[in-house]
DNA sequence: CAATGTGAAGCCCTTCACAGCG
DNA sequence: CGCTGTGAAGGGCTTCACATTG
């Protein structure tokens, strides 16, 4: 039953990929598609396609290719996005606000439902529908809205900190935009998204070539 | 003389996060530092340091470790981080005004100098002392502020005509924050950060374990 | 016959283990 | 003697090539 029978985590971002080039192409009235499509507009190979779906099944139909309905439908399941999932969001400062109003998150079924930050002037206030609470109430509003998954949005020096208040309240899938390594038990989900070190890995390649 | 030689691009990663290490530690007053203390700090293992160092020559000193400050200007030398970037954003939505806030680039000397936006509301905005120009200014701006990075902070269904108005004004580096597969030139590095599939990876993780 | 599904090969990155050196 | 630097081993992901099947 348990996936842990060793599924690359490029793969899981891939699907991510193909999933909205499913639903587009669904959208646009494309009922089948072939590994060929799916690699074009992706940027990956055939072969990927193929691999990357024949980890968790047989979804199409040799000679003819994949129902993009179907397939969409499959992917999102994979992807535990057949439902709606909470997110909790620490800081309120310009990346919290920004986090609050990007629609993408909307679109995938992710929804920010409350913001903390121990900043009294910031309490009460509402990026987009989404309140700002002081950090004490987090506990409680994880229990309430059964939040599962938060975000990192404080700078370096707090984050381990806002980590720690996280795992305390339960919260076991935590995404940290703080550029600082986070330590966490090995039974929580963490994933660190760098903004800075990605430019840098474009001015890395830009010097001296 | 080119770096062509092949290095992991994850090692460019992790040779980011060691450098605030090396810089945390020179402020601490620091001198020496070991592979292993670099590894636990960053959580990776010492080999790994060890091995991603080497690409770039001999740094250390065999029976004592490194000396922070000068691996530290090392790193940033090979980072290309020993200057200023000017970068230019396009969208000036909420991810394109966080970003405008997000001390975290000027720390590592990116200097977001302006936005760009069709929506003539939004001309002449400032974000954080950064003014919305129109699409029809970027050509002269790259060629003023001499830019050679880009972000493109704008839906999907803008993104692909983001890029190319980038490239024609001969913006070389950019990073795709749309989630859609943008096709450029081989010679235009591209790097997509896609926000919503971070969380999905912990929801896959987290379904059904 | 066309496109999937898949063992095998290939490649790249990480880890190991130890030689090298201050 | 301790820690770096590194060839070799190992492991994991991608690509290849083709058998399979509707």
């Amino acid at each position: 039953m348990s996936k842990k029978f060793k599924i690359p985590s490029a793969t899981i971002g891939r699907l991510s990929m193909y999933s909205r080039y499913l639903k587009d192409a669904d959208n646009k009235g494309i009922v089948t598609v072939s590994s060929r499509n799916i690699a074009e507009a992706t940027g990956v190979t055939p072969a990927q396609v193929r691999k990357d779906l024949a980890y968790f099944g047989e979804f199409g139909t040799r000679g003819v290719g994949y129902n993009s309905r179907e397939l969409y439908n499959y992917i999102m399941k994979i992807l535990g996005l057949d439902r709606s999932w909470p997110v909790a969001v620490i800081g309120a400062g310009n990346l919290g606000r920004a986090l609050c109003h990007y629609k993408g998150f909307a679109e995938r079924g992710f929804n920010i439902c409350c913001v903390f930050d121990n900043d009294p002037n910031k309490i009460g206030e509402k990026f987009a529908d989404v309140e700002v609470f002081p950090m004490s109430a987090l506990e409680e509003k994880v229990k309430v809205h059964n939040i599962k998954l938060g975000i990192i949005a404080v700078p370096a020096s707090s984050a381990q900190e806002a980590a720690d208040n996280m795992i305390k309240a339960r919260i076991n899938g935590i995404i940290n935009f703080a550029p600082i390594n986070v330590i966490v038990n090995e039974n929580i989900l963490l994933r660190r998204v760098d903004l800075a070190a990605q430019l840098e890995y474009l001015t890395y390649s830009l010097e001296d070539n």
